[in-house]
DNA sequence: CGAAGAAGCCAAAGCGCTTTGGAAGACTCT
DNA sequence: AGAGTCTTCCAAAGCGCTTTGGCTTCTTCG
């Protein structure tokens, strides 16, 4: 059933079939029900190719995936893909991954520019200056930041969590705590969310005339076995730091390994905060120690994206607007008194 | 630069040079080599979607996201898409994510054929009799099932690894080292791949004459949480098992921590082998007993998924093949004797 | 009453590609 | 030489929608 068969069958022209169904004003209110009636009855669906081909919007969004031999999608990414989910089913708004080389994302999404693939794009883990974000900006496409960049003369729309705040209280926690030796295991810190982390943690410190050492940071990708190398690097050598933030749920289960590999115990050698992206599968109150931590939910996060990028495909959003969710502190067994 | 004028610019109908370009035989080398070359020269890309209304192929493998509030994508999910954009990424390959509600998918399946969203799908985590299964045959869209159903009158497609196998070898090692109680942690049972780990333990029990009591197998949703819970009511109750099978990493990890809530060692009161899917950021032999795994990579899952895909999609690949994959056993310390 | 304006509809021209059904010329064969 | 067969190309008809420009008909108002 396609629109031809159905402006026949209701004796009226294509044009008006089509101005009816899309709302357009120029069709009276009698026909346009009698179209819409028809149209369901019948179930007629638009054909998404011809309408693209004739619109140039596919009613889709983009993802530029980074793959590559060496490269892992960080599990983060099915969380936040979740909540995208979330929003996009009940809007019938698809999402197309787009894999890349790593290396070279700047082809890929000129191809899904250029073939108008998709009405708008999301990027997420942007860095200062990131190339990705001055791209899509000149191409012209809707986009979303998930996470800031720094380091732009322009301003983009972006969604991203007070990473700074949420580091600054965690350490301000441990500080006030009597903590006077911290250490971050943060991640990549290639990456503005670790970049801010890192200056959340130093400002709490500098509030209290207390310094992050140099050699008590450490930035990797947040696997189990670096948070386990960087804690027990970090415990082995003098001066130890009697607190650890950490960027992650999962470097902090390396953390508790090496912990008790070295015999101490949470939170009476060590206190420890780590950031919760909450995933259902791991969660910081079942760690051996109920874990302290900065909490928020990257799976709103993806929802909210979504709806945002819907939003900025229909017009309704425009300009730069950024948006910066709190994050909560949440004080479990794992923190304590400095010891001395 | 649209076809029109690439071949106004050649002298030549639009007709020859879209044959030139796609390789029809109607064109003579030379001509062809003119066209090929002026396409370089001057950056033709084919509009897809002018492409796409003109044939129904739309250069797009598809998935039907299940999503929903109570419904959590499964981490396993980012690890085999790694593996499918290794894949993609080469040969210009894009996913299309469906969402859809996860009690009601075959809207969706019935909406992405219908209008020829994509030209192949590929199905995960299938049950018995699984719906989709039956849906996808007969809307005629070429597909391949990552796992496997069963209760089918027709054969299909499929890519899966030998779960019955890969636990079979698990238990009869345990049943050797001189465990008779063991117990299996296993995923939801209500799939496919759940059902036949289970059927792989009892066989190897059977031919030792023993059995799996019946309170010594649960199924659940793979997390740490429900790894310590299936883990704690296991070992506290009188005739605890000595040996445990675990469906995944994750679940393991509460296994782990049950056992050491209970003042119990690995592998002295228990030995523990689980499935490894491998992900990079938790690795069996970091665990604080370096854990005994069954282990196949779902990342090359997913490139061998997007292989065949594509295969399928050309043409290159028919029929119902069915490709069962080997599961190595590999032992580490988390295994010992049955203790006395 | 006639002109101007609004409301409601339509025919047809795109969008940019593929594919059908020839047609013209070159070549082979009897 | 004439018939038949390839080879190589082309014009035009789709694919199914949106949108432009225009044409009626009906109101409204001086």
């Amino acid at each position: 059933m396609n629109l031809k068969q159905l402006s026949h069958m209701l004796s009226l022209s294509q044009t008006t079939v089509s101005r009816a169904l899309n709302g357009y004003p120029e069709v009276s209110e009698e026909t346009r029900r009698r179209v819409m009636d028809a149209a369901k009855r019948h179930g007629y669906r638009p054909n998404p190719s011809a309408r693209r081909l004739a619109t140039g919007k596919s009613g889709m969004i983009g993802y530029v995936l980074p793959t590559g031999n060496a490269v892992d999608i960080d599990p983060h990414f099915v969380e936040f893909l979740s909540g995208l989910g979330d929003y996009a089913r009940s809007h019938e708004l698809d999402l197309v991954l787009s894999p890349a080389d790593a290396d070279d994302q700047e082809t890929t999404y000129r191809r899904i520019v250029a073939n108008r693939q998709v009405d708008a794009v999301y990027i997420s883990s942007p860095r200062p200056a990131d190339r990705r974000l001055a791209l899509v900006n000149t191409l012209g496409i809707p986009f979303i930041v998930h996470g800031r960049s720094e380091g732009f003369e322009f301003d983009y729309p972006y969604l991203d969590i007070d990473n700074e705040g949420a580091f600054h209280e965690a350490a301000r926690l441990l500080v006030q705590l009597g903590h006077k030796r911290l250490a971050l295991i943060n991640g990549d810190d290639r990456e503005t969310f670790a970049i801010h982390r890192e200056r959340g943690v130093r400002q709490a410190l500098a509030a209290s005339g207390l310094t992050l050492g140099e050699r008590h940071i450490c930035s990797t990708t947040m696997t189990e076995e670096n948070g386990y190398r960087a804690a027990r690097r970090l415990l082995e050598e003098s001066g130890a730091p009697t607190a650890i933030v950490c960027s992650s749920l999962i470097m902090a289960l390396g953390v508790v390994r090496a912990v008790r590999d070295l015999g101490l115990t949470i939170p009476g050698d060590l206190s420890l905060v780590a950031h919760d992206d909450v995933f259902p599968w791991l969660r910081p109150e079942n760690f051996p120690v109920p874990l302290s931590t900065t909490r928020s939910s990257i799976r709103l996060a993806g929802a909210r994206v979504a709806e945002r990028l819907a939003a900025r495909i229909s017009g309704l959003e425009e300009g730069a607007r950024g948006e910066v969710w709190p994050v909560d502190l949440v004080v479990r067994g794992s923190v304590a008194g400095a010891p001395r």
